[in-house]
DNA sequence: CCCCTTTTTGAGCGATCGCTCAATCCGGAC
DNA sequence: GTCCGGATTGAGCGATCGCTCAAAAAGGGG
């Protein structure tokens, strides 16, 4: 039954995280959405924050393995700003994202918590920068840009972004807006073809300046 | 004496957030680190809730004004970018960003923290905002990408990016790595020139398929 | 000096926290 | 059926929480 309990205990967590937010993820609340006795959380886990950081990385994998097929089959960054939308709004309902912004403000005091929320952050950006790699690589910004850089700054940007919102829906931007300039970027430098890497080194040379 | 007690308790709470995060945040740790008793946090402002959201909103001006004339006067992105690293380097060692990191989960059970904290990260978004599209204003970028638009994304990109580098320092990006990357598509359209009108209307007439 | 208001204190209340532990349950070996 | 060891339970401990409140202190006008 070890097994089956532990689960139990992981999706109880998950689901008070998410549905009650950190500050009612006591042992007992926990427990009783799992549906056992709160005894099993010390016995399973040592203590409560180590079940929240177990439930953190969990509920992460289970997320970004929702998208992974998805991302995988994206062939242009255009595609991707239409995914990022859908990601977007299924993570804001799924509410999984500002979950993990909940637990990063308890990782300060929790060396367990801190690891796998970073983790679980981690977990999102690594996905979504090696998708933005793979499709920049594909487009000529070599010569201004960095494509790994980019893809970086992208995609830390995104979940960033994403934190951000989870606190101020109302907030002052959203995270696909960077990827849009992006994708209007890489289309702009499609059409400029072989002009471009002539006038990139030509901008280089005069610097950045201006 | 009213006023410099509350002054007391607002510096107080701060300097609780800032060094000891806001799990240590309680009446009694906050009352001591400002040197009054604890009753006086009720007195004065209702709540503990209500003491954190003036901290924050009062710790957030006091940063912002640090750089508001710095800001004022930077006259290109590539000084942007160099005034970011430096910014990036003192918000870290200060704290403050982190401090709101830590906020923005609590706020999930807070209404008043919450408005705080979006309060507090919406300053330094507005701050950059106005500075990116006063600089993006004067580089040949329309016509593709609106510069309010992407100086809106870029800021928020910005702010975001530190909120995840507050729990993971070892994390994926900087945040002026957005910035750096945006500096150089300046340097390379204003080398292009008037070719970059033609040139990018006739990208943006392709679509973004690639 | 007294008197009244505003400000300040800290003991204490009820609630909740993480966690322990003695007791109980239960499935499988014999 | 007997026994045993891992799994499970929930009462309870000590600590801390936000907050209240009676009492003390401080300040100022008469």
């Amino acid at each position: 039954m070890s097994a089956a309990t532990k689960d139990k205990l992981l999706e109880g967590a998950l689901r008070t995280l998410v549905e009650q937010g950190i500050a009612k993820a006591s042992a007992r609340t926990i427990a009783a959405t799992a549906g056992v006795g709160q005894g099993l959380i010390f016995y399973h886990f040592g203590s409560v924050d180590e079940l929240l950081a177990a439930a953190c990385r969990y509920g992460a994998e289970q997320r970004v393995d929702r998208y992974r097929d998805r991302l995988a089959a994206l062939g242009s960054l255009a595609e991707l700003v239409e995914f990022a939308r859908a990601m977007h709004a299924e993570e804001r309902e799924a509410g999984h994202v500002a979950m993990l912004g909940q637990l990063l403000a308890a990782g300060q005091t929790s060396p367990a918590l801190a690891a796998a929320t970073a983790a679980g952050l981690g977990l999102w950006i690594e996905e979504l920068e090696e998708v933005l790699t793979r499709l920049l690589a594909a487009t000529p910004l070599d010569g201004f840009a960095d494509p790994a850089g980019l893809a970086r700054a992208t995609a830390a940007s995104f979940v960033g972004i994403e934190l951000y919102e989870a606190v101020d829906p109302q907030g002052a931007g959203s995270a696909f807006d960077a990827l849009e300039q992006l994708a209007g970027l890489a289309a702009v430098l499609e059409g400029l073809g072989p002009l471009s890497q002539r006038a990139v080194r030509h901008g280089l040379r005069r610097g950045t300046r201006g």
